[in-house]
DNA sequence: GTGATGACATTGA
DNA sequence: ATCAATGCCATCA
């Protein structure tokens, strides 16, 4: 399916030192219902090697916990290592979307769209 | 073919 | 603010 061919190119999209949504990747890649199979992708590494999975979060900013890294603390990690404040809440490490969070412009979505037909997919 | 599952999202009370 | 209910759809058994 090329929806996770687009998948994989808008999560390497994704700039150092911000978090997007699985919801926000699903959107850009043409495709607004897949949030549940963009984590489903990342989780048994379906887009390939080299996806910064650590970018991504759920709406609410809250690190999904999946052991899809080395170690439950892995993606917490990463995301500090980039210089985003992570913290603790009751349901989990959680980054502030509010400043970390990846803003998309309409330009952005319309590049997308063009590298995707440019790439054939 | 059917039915369950899930790194999700949105809405309404 | 929180919580439950509902929608969603590609996989997988």
């Amino acid at each position: 399916m090329d929806f996770y061919k687009r998948a994989r190119l808008v999560c390497l999209a994704i700039p150092y030192g911000n978090a997007a949504t699985y919801g926000q990747i699903a959107l850009l890649s043409g495709k607004p219902k897949n949030a549940r199979q963009v984590g489903y992708a990342l989780n048994r590494g379906r887009l390939g090697e080299g996806i910064p999975a650590h970018r991504v979060v759920n709406a609410r900013g809250i690190l999904s916990g999946a052991e899809a890294f080395e170690t439950s603390d892995m993606q917490k990690l990463l995301m500090e290592a980039e210089g985003m404040k992570v913290e603790w809440t009751p349901d989990g490490w959680k980054v502030d979307l509010k400043r970390y969070g990846w803003k998309n412009t309409m330009e952005d979505a319309l590049a997308f769209r063009e590298a995707f037909e440019s790439a054939g997919i």
